[in-house]
DNA sequence: TAATCCTTTCTTTTT
DNA sequence: GAAAGGATTA
C-alpha cells in the first residue's frame, strides 16, 4: 500500500483519500488529526501533481506550523519550509506584502501588537481628555479590536452603538484608525480585515489567490472568527476543495470572537461530506473517562463518543494541599519521585492564569530542576525587547508615533513628558517624520536649551541607521543601534535582573542572525514585521537541550501531549475563572478548557487544589472547582498533605505587614515576630558586611527562617528560602540574618 | 521640568 | 505583586 495510506486507520484513509469537494473533519481529542492533515496533504501533493505552492494550509499558532512542516518534510522526504503553512495573520502578512497597491497603504508598514495598540489607545483618550477612570483603555481596546474582528468599521459602529461605553468606544475607534494610518501601521485584524477587502474589490487578485490554491485545508476550526472565516470563503468558494478540522468541545477561544457556529454553517453552505475520528490514541482509559465525564455535562454538542484500545491505567491523583506553596512543592516532589521512570520533557504543568506560573518556576529553580515557561511574559513583550524592536520600528517607520512614545526617553536622556509632546506636535504641524522633528529640536523655543543637543543626537542616531538600513546585515544594524545608544550599560544598571535582561537581549540577536542564516537576502525591516507575528517563544532559537519540565497556560497546552500532566489551581475562581460564574456559555468554555487540559495526558494525571492562595498579593481561602465533582470517584486517587505551618504563617509577607502596618496595627505584627523568630543555635555568626556573603552560602533569617544565598552583588542578595522562596534582599537587611557556619 | 517615590487599582485566556 | 497615576523632591 502506498506508504501515505499505510498507517492510517480506515477513517483517516477516508479523510486524507477524500480530496476533492468540501470535507468537515470532526477530530476529537487524541484522534491523529495532525496526523490526517500531514498525511492529506502530502497525498493530494503526490496524486494531483501539484506544486508545494499550490495548498494552503492554515493554523492558528506558529508553533503548529512549524510543526506541521517538519511531518511533512519527513513524510515526502524533502524540505517543504516553502509551503504556504502558515497561521492566518501571517498568511494576511503575506498577501498584504504582495499587493501593496491594492491596499492603498505604504509597504514600509509596521504591525503593532496588542500591547501596541492599547498604548495608542490610552495615549489617545488622553487627547481626547477621556475619562479613563470610568472607562477602561483596555475594555476600550478589547472592544475596538473585536468591532474590527467582526469586520465592522467605524461608521457601521455609529448606527449600532448603544451605550455610554459605546460612545465613547465610537469616538476612540474612529481617531484610533486614523492614528494607525498616519503612522503607516496595521494592527492583528487588520491582517485579516484589509486582505478582504482587497480579494473582494480586486477580482483579477483574487482570481490569482483563488488559482494558486485549488486546495485549502483549515487546522483548529472551531477556533476562526467570522472574519477569518470569510477570508477562507472568499477564496475557497471557486474551487470549493476545503478541508476543515475541528472539534466543537475544544471551543475554548469564544472570547476572542471564535464561532462554533462556522463548523455548522460550513457544513450546510458546501453541502459538505462529514468524517468523524473518534478513536483516541493518546490517553488511558481512566483519563479519557474523565475527561468524557466532564464534558458531556455540556448540552448541544455534536453527538460523538471517544473511545480508546488502551488499558485502564494509572487512576487520576488528586492532590489537596494548605497553601498554593505548598502545591508547588507538592508537584515539584512527584516529578522529582516520577523522573526515575520519565524524562524531564515528559512532564507538564498546566494552569488557568499566568500570573500562577511564578510560583513553580521558584520551586522548580530551588530545586534543580530544568524547565520551560511557555508563552507568559512572552519574549516579545519583556521590556528590553520590545525597546529594542521599538527602535527598530521607528528607524524603518520614521512615523510611527507608538513607537516614538517608547524609545524618546529610553535609555534616559532627560528629555521629558513635555518635551516629547513638543517634539510630537512639531512632525504634526510640518507633517515630518519623527526623526526630522527631532532634528529640527532647536526650532522649538519651549525646549530647554540643554536638552537640545541631547534630542539632535538622537535623530541623528535614528536617521544614520534609516539611511543603512538596507544596505547592512540586520545583525549588524542591531549591534551598531545598540552601541549608538549605550544599551547594555542602561540595561546592566536598570534593576536587580540586569543580567537576565540583557542576556535576553543577546538572544534577540541570536534569533536575529538565525533569521539572517534562513533569509540571506533580507534586511532589518523584513525581520521586524515576521517577528512581530511571531509573538511566542517557540520562533527563536530551538532548544539544544529539550529535557524540561514544561509549563505553561491551557489555553497554549492546546494540541500538545504529555505523558504526565499535572494540571493545577483546580479552585472555584480559577477554573471556572471568577469572570465566567455569570454566564452559561462562558461556563461551559471554562468546562471545555478542563476537558483540553485532561486530554493532553497520556498516562499520568494529577490534579490539584489549595485551600489557600495568594490574589491581589494577599492569601485568601479558596474552593475545589465544582468540576471536580463530575468526575467519578472511582477514577481518583487522594493525596492530601496538609502543611505543617498553619495558613496564618504565610501572612507575614512583605506585603501583608506593609498592609497591616498602614492600618496602624503595628501591635499584631511585633506580636508575631515575637512567637516566630526562628531559634538561633549559637552556632550562626553576625553578618557585618555584604562582601562576607558568598553564592552558596547559607543563611538564617529573622523573618524568613533558614535560606541558601543564590545570588550575590554588590548592592543586594538573593536568597531562597525553604518556607518563602527566592526572596531579593537589598538595604539593611544584614541585621536580620545569621550565617551558618556548620554542616 | 524630570526623576523618584508612594499610593492606588486591578487581573483570563492570545494570533 | 505589577503597573499606572499622583505627589514630592532635586
Amino acid at each position: 500500500m502506498d506508504p501515505i495510506l499505510a498507517p492510517l486507520n480506515d477513517k483517516q484513509r477516508e479523510a486524507v483519500q477524500h480530496t476533492d469537494g468540501a470535507l468537515l473533519l470532526l477530530a476529537g481529542a487524541g484522534s491523529g488529526k495532525t496526523r490526517v492533515i500531514t498525511h492529506r496533504f502530502a497525498y493530494i501533493l503526490k496524486e494531483k501533481h501539484l506544486r508545494l505552492s499550490n495548498i494552503l494550509a492554515v493554523t492558528f499558532t506558529n508553533k503548529a506550523a512549524s510543526e506541521m512542516k517538519n511531518r511533512i518534510s519527513q513524510l515526502v522526504k524533502y524540505d517543504v519550509s516553502g509551503a504556504w503553512i502558515r497561521t492566518f495573520h501571517s498568511m494576511g502578512m503575506m498577501i498584504l506584502k504582495k499587493n501593496p497597491e491594492a491596499m492603498g497603504y505604504p509597504k514600509e508598514f509596521v504591525i503593532y501588537d496588542d500591547t501596541d495598540s492599547k498604548n495608542l489607545i490610552r495615549t489617545i483618550m488622553k487627547e481626547l481628555q477621556i475619562n479613563t477612570e470610568s472607562f477602561n483603555p483596555a475594555g476600550v481596546a478589547e472592544k475596538i479590536s473585536s468591532l474590527k474582528d467582526n469586520l465592522i468599521s467605524p461608521d457601521d459602529f455609529e448606527k449600532m452603538r448603544s451605550s455610554s461605553f459605546d460612545d465613547i468606544a465610537f469616538k476612540v475607534f474612529g481617531e484610533y484608525e486614523r492614528n494607525l494610518r498616519k503612522n503607516k501601521a496595521l494592527d492583528f485584524p487588520d491582517l485579516i480585515g484589509l486582505p478582504i477587502r482587497i480579494l473582494s474589490k480586486n477580482q483579477d487578485i483574487l482570481n490569482f489567490y483563488q488559482d494558486l490554491w485549488p486546495y485549502m485545508m483549515v487546522d483548529e476550526f472551531q477556533d476562526t472568527n467570522s472574519a477569518q472565516y470569510k477570508l477562507i470563503n472568499l477564496i475557497g468558494s471557486k474551487n470549493k476543495n476545503i478541508c476543515v478540522v475541528g472539534d466543537d468541545d475544544q471551543s475554548i477561544y469564544g472570547w476572542r470572537g471564535a464561532n462554533v457556529d462556522n463548523i455548522y454553517d460550513f457544513e450546510s453552505r458546501y453541502q459538505a461530506k462529514v468524517i468523524a475520528l473518534e478513536q483516541n490514541y493518546r490517553s488511558t482509559s481512566v483519563i479519557l473517562s474523565a475527561a468524557n465525564s466532564v464534558v458531556s455535562k455540556i448540552s448541544g454538542r455534536m453527538e460523538k463518543k471517544l473511545w480508546t484500545e488502551k488499558k485502564e491505567g494509572e487512576k487520576i491523583r488528586l492532590i489537596e494541599v494548605t497553601t498554593d506553596r505548598d502545591e508547588a512543592r507538592m508537584i515539584v516532589d512527584q516529578i522529582k519521585r516520577f523522573s526515575q521512570k520519565y524524562e524531564y520533557q515528559d512532564f507538564a504543568v498546566f494552569y488557568r492564569t499566568n500570573a500562577q506560573s511564578r510560583i513553580f518556576e521558584e520551586s522548580l529553580l530551588s530545586e534543580n530542576i530544568p524547565y520551560k515557561i511557555f508563552g507568559g511574559q512572552k519574549f516579545y513583550e519583556r521590556k528590553e525587547i520590545k525597546d529594542i524592536l521599538a527602535y527598530i520600528k521607528q528607524i524603518v517607520n520614521p512615523f510611527d508615533s507608538a513607537s516614538f512614545d517608547r524609545i524618546i526617553n529610553v535609555p534616559k536622556r532627560k528629555i521629558g513628558e513635555a518635551s516629547q509632546i513638543k517634539i510630537k506636535q512639531l512632525a504634526n504641524e510640518r507633517n515630518i517624520s519623527f526623526i526630522e522633528a527631532l532634528l529640527a529640536a532647536d526650532e522649538i523655543p519651549q525646549i530647554q536649551k540643554n536638552t537640545v543637543p541631547v534630542i539632535k543626537e538622537l535623530g541623528q542616531i535614528l536617521l544614520e541607521l534609516n539611511q543603512s538600513m538596507d544596505k547592512i546585515t540586520p545583525t549588524n544594524f542591531v549591534k551598531i543601534l545598540l552601541d549608538a545608544i549605550h544599551y547594555r550599560n542602561y540595561i546592566l544598571d536598570f534593576d536587580q535582573d540586569g543580567l537576565d535582561r540583557w542576556s535576553n537581549v543577546e538572544e534577540l540577536i541570536n534569533s536575529i542572525k538565525e533569521y539572517e542564516e534562513g533569509n540571506p537576502e533580507a534586511f532589518v525591516a523584513d525581520f521586524i514585521n515576521e517577528v512581530t507575528l511571531q509573538t511566542s517563544v517557540d520562533g527563536l532559537a530551538e532548544d539544544q537541550n529539550r529535557n524540561y519540565v514544561s509549563l505553561m497556560t491551557i489555553h497554549n497546552a492546546k494540541g500538545l501531549e504529555f505523558p504526565v500532566v499535572f494540571i493545577c489551581g483546580v479552585v472555584d475562581g480559577l477554573l471556572p475563572h471568577a469572570s465566567s460564574s455569570f454566564s452559561q456559555r462562558e461556563m461551559n468554555e471554562e468546562r471545555r478548557l478542563f476537558y483540553v487540559a485532561i486530554t493532553r495526558a497520556k498516562e499520568n494525571l494529577f490534579l490539584s487544589y489549595p485551600e489557600n492562595r495568594f490574589n491581589y498579593g494577599e492569601l485568601m481561602s479558596c474552593l475545589p472547582s465544582p468540576f471536580l465533582k463530575d468526575i467519578p470517584e472511582d477514577l481518583l486517587e487522594h493525596i492530601f498533605k496538609k502543611s505543617s505551618k498553619p495558613a496564618g504563617f504565610v501572612k507575614n509577607t512583605a506585603s501583608y505587614r506593609k498592609k497591616t502596618l498602614d492600618k496602624g496595627d503595628k501591635k499584631e505584627i511585633e506580636e508575631y515576630e515575637e512567637e516566630n523568630i526562628p531559634e538561633f543555635t549559637g552556632k550562626e555568626q553576625a553578618v557585618q558586611s555584604l562582601s562576607e556573603i558568598n553564592q552558596g552560602d547559607k543563611i538564617i533569617h529573622k523573618r524568613f527562617g533558614r535560606g541558601k544565598v543564590t545570588f550575590v552583588s554588590d548592592k543586594f542578595i538573593k536568597v531562597d528560602f525553604e518556607e518563602f522562596g527566592v526572596q531579593n534582599m537589598s538595604g539593611n537587611f544584614l541585621a536580620n540574618i545569621r550565617a551558618v557556619k556548620d554542616d
